[in-house]
DNA sequence: CTGAAAGCGCTAACAG
DNA sequence: CTGTTAGCGCTTTCAG
């Protein structure tokens, strides 16, 4: 057969270990642990190895490394909300900070970040990965259980709200958060208070909806929930928007889950002929340049997603390490950016 | 030795292939074929070979597949500029919206998609994938040619600036972007303009170089150049600025590369009582929160970082399923976004 | 249609 | 200090 074999790419010939050994006349373990420094191997030998496989340009092969030591070097990551990445670019803000700060923070440590494909997918093929981290999952996520019956360390950045108590969790305290926000609406007893949540059942969409409740039973203040749904395009959920003030009347204050709904939003008020914040106080429960960039610009309750991040790579590698589960929940606490729209 | 034996973790065994195999009474080929669809199994035995593959909780171990098959089906993303991740975080704006693209287009490819830790670190392991993503690399980027000479197929997001002509690069078109930048300024001939440029030596910060020289030589305005480095502080940078201000006097206009550094050239600008636009025009090379909440608004070229890495994932993808390299250069467009900082 | 067996490249016992 | 050897779990010939 000739060099030629039609269409076939000529992969060029590995080098391996046996290779190098056979160039520096020692053997394959002795280069093996030249590199891994597992023993004790004489700077005269290190040497002739180390030349030997420059010359040959020798790298190992991480397949065969990870498949005798078990492990990859990489951790996982799964981001819920798979939605957040497949609609207009400037959606994506949210989870391009947050899978950028895993990013980042496994770049920080050395070890390398795997952004793990749907699993669900017919054509998907497993990972190898040395522990994953599940972002905001969903009550009683599966995927939890999946990975974690295929043996592979879990940690939950965000609980699942269904197990709160899973103990491999890190989360954002967001009852502190969201009670913050609604302080700083500023209303009086006696007022409506609208909260838009998201339409996904995750741990942030929960806290809105018993954090609202509470806080409005707390302050005689009379609750109302619509959904606005993170599948909404821009022009639905400012229809949406219209057709409730329509039909509800306005509220004193309006909290929405999702800051890249805000411009709509603010549209729907003011073609009522609302402004903010004079007829309506108006925040949101995620920051972004939605918020800040909005006429007057939005109070925000920006959810640190960096701190999610570390947190949650930390954890992870206690537990890919051996380590036992933290005593307490793991919490990292937003912040609140109170911006002109709830000051009159 | 007992179960519990001090502080080994007990790492359930893995289920085999030989495991379910034997469970179904079948042979492990027979097993590896039902899966892989390979060769034709009667649809009794299959059956019988999930079922116990399922009641053992059998999965494919993909280092094990890899290293017999020899890919992975993940691709690696080298993400260059690395202090881009360093800065606050709200400076990794940039690096952000390019990773969280890249991890978008290979999850809607059903792919995984690896961030390649520094090899130059000495705790470094090799990652397997069946390709790698560049993306930024600087003149003459040695990252390019290790993985080149490993056998991994390499794909530049944006041309190595000494080597504009290798065959595999997806890029943006500065040129034409950045003219248009420059055309939005509106200043007469004999005007003093300033270009602050970043310190790295990449292709956009080359553009950003070579399209204002040729500019200002074509307008009859008065090119300077004063590095701002992608490396400051934000006083750093103030401070930079307003010496600069001081030692040379105002320009008509100032351009400026990284908008993460806007605020504080804006300040330094005001502390000199120099309004925009009023005194002088003020854009940026890239969009970004920062520029569009700036007051006022700062015009900016947006950088188009989702095309740059959908062009650079198919290209990828093509150069490992075996394609030719394309005939011409890929490029995508950046998009001007013209605001009050430069309309007078 | 199915089984047996070789071997991918590496590491870690075990033996000097 | 170094060499020999036995696999890790899977896919893929080669035989039936």
């Amino acid at each position: 057969m000739s060099q030629q074999d039609k269409g076939v790419r000529r992969r060029p010939p590995r080098v391996t270990i046996k290779d190098v050994a056979q160039a520096a006349g020692v053997s394959p373990s002795t280069v093996s642990h030249a590199y891994s420094g597992r023993r004790a191997i004489s700077a005269k030998t290190r040497e002739r190895v180390f030349a030997a496989a420059e010359a040959l340009g020798y790298s190992a092969d991480p397949h065969a490394r990870s498949m005798r030591t078990g492990s990859s070097g990489m951790i996982g990551l799964v981001l819920r909300p798979r939605f957040a990445a497949t609609g207009a670019p400037e959606a994506s803000e949210t989870f391009n900070r947050l899978a950028g700060s895993m990013a980042t923070e496994c770049l920080r440590r050395g070890i390398g970040l795997v952004h793990v494909p749907d699993p669900s997918r017919p054509d998907y093929a497993a990972v190898p990965m040395d522990g994953c981290i599940i972002a905001h999952p969903y009550a009683g996520d599966p995927m939890i259980d999946l990975l974690a019956s295929r043996g592979i360390p879990v940690v939950c950045a965000d609980p699942d709200p269904d197990r709160p108590d899973l103990p491999w969790t890190a989360g954002v305290d967001y009852a502190e958060g969201m009670r913050a926000v609604f302080d700083a609406l500023g209303v009086e007893a006696g007022a409506k208070v609208w909260l838009m949540p998201g339409s996904e059942d995750n741990a942030w969409n929960r806290a809105a909806r018993s954090v609202h409740a509470e806080w409005c039973a707390g302050r005689g203040a009379v609750p109302e929930v619509h959904v606005l749904s993170e599948a909404l395009s821009s022009d639905e959920a400012r229809a949406c928007v219209a057709g409730l003030l329509d039909a509800e009347g306005a509220p004193a204050a309006l909290v929405h889950s999702l800051s890249k709904l805000t411009g709509p939003v603010m549209e729907a008020l003011s073609a009522a002929g609302l402004a903010v914040p004079a007829d309506v106080r108006l925040a949101t429960l995620t920051d972004s340049s939605f918020a800040r960039a909005a006429h007057p610009p939005v109070t925000a309750l920006d959810l640190n997603h960096e701190g999610l991040a570390a947190a949650a790579v930390d954890l992870l590698l206690d537990r890919i390490a051996g380590g036992s589960p933290p005593a307490g929940p793991i919490r990292v606490r937003p912040q609140l950016n109170v911006r002109e729209s709830t000051q009159p």
